[in-house]
Parts: structure tokens; sequence; C-alpha cells
DNA sequence: CTACCATTCAAACGATCGTTTGACGCGACG
DNA sequence: CGTCGCGTCAAACGATCGTTTGAATGGTAG
């Protein structure tokens, strides 16, 4: 059942196929067009349903991102609870829910390129939006760390961690510049992925 | 002497302008129109300079990127070259010039950003671009890292490149979600950004 | 001075952008 | 049956996009 199946309302049709030509082509490089033709859809489907590009934006990421944080903080806290977790817990706690909600549906993968897609774009209402709604987890995760590495200060802290959450989001995103032959046994790329991104990250954190 | 200075011609002008914007909002998201305006160039000089969008943003690329990679291969040479060079020191080999490069002019900041801006876009035009007038040199650190690195083969080993390719890129690029609120010593902390990022990817790589 | 060439300029081109409009189909409800 | 509201539709809005045009400009060579 694809994304254009009449058995998805409108609504859902867009959300799936603007999330998909997002990550492909960027915001502001694919048009609601471009969405609306893929989707099967009256162009002015998107402005009723969400008033406008940038309303469409934000709710593709709500859409994904309220559970993958929620996830998040409920492994963070299963992580922290354990007497004696090490700082792998914690980036495990930070990375296994993108890696399991890439693989749990067809979107999921276009939903993480997206996600290392804001990363990189440094248009500031975007930012804004994310900051004000999922700044929190950031800030529980930098808690979390700050307590596994009290050698370092607030600020030598945050700038390392943003090292590390840009290496993350981007290797799970796949993006590269050198192309694979064999995609056979991705889920398997990408776990081993995550695990090699891990001990990346705790070794540099570590010093 | 600022880039709109009337010291600089109208083509250098535009490609010192270009290369901010196009950083600060990727390649489809800065128009010609803010580009001259901001150059205080008349809007058609793009075209009569560059014949088209697309040839400036290459020429803002080849006009760097030959240099850094020429820097880079040099560097790839003088580290082979000593008998008994660890993997750290291929690693730097690829990473110092883009730093260098990046504090040595006001643009090269920029284009570091508009590097790693090229990276996360999927833009099939662009890629082609890049691969076909700098594949060689990430062939030849392939070749470098694979001679360190017998125990993996050679799909392994690309996999494994283009995420510490990404991972680089994008620290040096200093997107991130946390701001900083001291830039005082920006130069030392990217410095040392690379360091640990080294330590990162070597640790990744030899597993 | 004249002729020429490179460059800059204002203006306009057609295409495409996000958005708005008003009509239309149609099931729900009194 | 009438009507109300939700969703969809084709069409058009003004703005902005990359690009092109043709005239004006200014320096240089014959």
């Amino acid at each position: 059942m694809r994304e254009n199946s009449p058995n998805f309302s409108t609504r859902e049709r867009i959300l799936g196929v603007a999330e998909s030509l997002f990550a492909q082509h960027g915001f502001s490089g694919a048009s609601l067009r471009q969405v609306t033709a893929a989707a099967k859809v009256n162009l002015a489907a998107v402005n009723y349903h969400f008033g406008s590009k940038d309303s469409l934006i934000e709710e593709v990421f709500r859409r994904r991102l309220d559970e993958l944080n929620r996830r998040r903080l409920d492994a963070l806290a299963a992580a922290t609870a354990k007497p004696g977790h090490r700082l792998e817990d914690v980036l495990e706690a930070f990375v296994r829910p993108a890696l399991e909600q890439s693989m749990d549906s067809a979107g999921g993968a276009a939903f993480v390129r997206v996600l290392a897609r804001a990363y990189a774009e440094h248009d500031e209402r975007l930012r804004r939006f994310l900051s004000d709604n999922y700044g929190h987890v950031l800030r529980e995760f930098a808690a979390a760390f700050g307590a596994l590495l009290p050698h370092l200060d607030k600020e030598e802290l945050y700038w390392r961690l943003d090292i590390v959450a840009g290496a993350l989001t981007y290797a799970m995103a796949d993006f590269g510049v050198i192309k694979r032959k064999h995609d056979v046994s991705e889920h398997s790329h990408r776990e081993r992925t995550v695990e090699h991104l891990i001990r990346f990250a705790a070794a540099g954190l570590r010093e």
C-alpha cells in the first residue's frame, strides 16, 4: 500500500509525500506543486489543511518528532535509573529511537533525512520552532551527559554535544558522496553504523 | 577592506557574496537578486560573467576547492611518505587543510559551510560536478586508508569513510542547534574540534 | 575623431512560486 | 426536501524567480 493510495486521506498523503520530497530536495527546493502532484491531490489542499507551506513543514516534523522524543526520553530515563550506567547508555538512548523509527515505516527513513536537513538549514524560523518545541529534550540529555562528564564545564559540554549530534544525525541520514552498490542489508548496516558512532562519540566526549 | 569594496572587481564581489549567502540560505534559498544587491552590482552581471546561476555555484566551488584539494594531496603525500605513518596522519591530511583555509580569509569560513551544504544537498547535478572534478582526491585518500586498514573490504571501507567524511565536514562547518555565547576563541575551538574529531574517526575506523 | 570592445545598466521576458478565490459535489441533519 | 458545512476543484492572484535584451557607458587602438 503506497502513500498515494486512496486508502490514505488527503492530509496524510500530503504529509507522506512532503516528507519524502523535502528529504530529497530540501524545504525551498521542493515546491507545493511537486508535492500535490505526487500526492495526487489538488494544489489548494495544502493551504486548506495546513494553512501555509511553513506550517506544513512544521507538521512534517511534529508528526514524527513527538513520538521520537517521547521514546528518547523514556530510554534516557531507563538508562539513568540504572545505577552505574555508562556514557554509552545515554548515547544509545539518543540514537536507538531514531534508528528504530527509521526502520519501522517507509516514511521513517525519509524523516531522518529531513531531520538531518533541518540541522543543516540555517533558517532562523525553523530553528526557533525546533528549539521551542524540542529544546527540553536536548537539555535533559545535556544534563545526563554532564553528570557523567563532571570534568567538562557547561560551555565545553554543549560545544562537544553539538559535534556529536551532527555526526550522529548525518550518519543516520545516510548522506554521502560514495554510492553503495548493494543495499541488501541496509538495516544491519544501519545497526552497525549506530554501534560505531556510539563508540566514536563516547571516546570524544570522555577525552 | 570589505568584499563590496570598489577595489574588488565585479566578478570577485559576486563570488564572495554568493559564497556567503549560499552558506546562509542554501543554493536554492539564495536568489541572484539578493546576491547582486549585496554585492552592489547589476542583476545581469551574474549571467554576463558566469552564464547562469548553476555555473556561478560551480565557480564558487572551483575557486577554493582547487587549492584545498591540492593542499590535501600534498599533505597526504607527505603523510604516506613517512615510514610507519599512522591512521591519524592520514586523517589530519584530510582535515587540516580545510581548517587552515577556513581561517586564512574572511570567505574561507563561509566556504566550509558551503561545502557542508553541498554534502547535504542531494542535487544530482551538483554531485556529478563534484564527483567529476574532485573524485580522484577521495579515491586517493580511500587508497591510503585502505592500506592502513587491511581488515576492511572495499565496500566496508567506503561505507565507513562516508560516515567519517560527513562527521568531519559538518563539525568543521560549525552547524549546530546550540548557540555558543563567546566566539572570542573560535580559532582555538576549531583547532580542538579537529583534534577530537580525528580521535573519533580513528577509533571508529580501526574497530 | 572614429571605431571598437568590454562592461554596466534599466527594463522586460516567460516561468514558477505560495497563496487565495469562488464555484461545485455531496453526505449529514432538521 | 432544503440547507448547511466540509472537502475538492480549476483558475487566477501578485510576487519573485533565472534569464535575456538593447541601449548607454567608458576606455583603448587605429
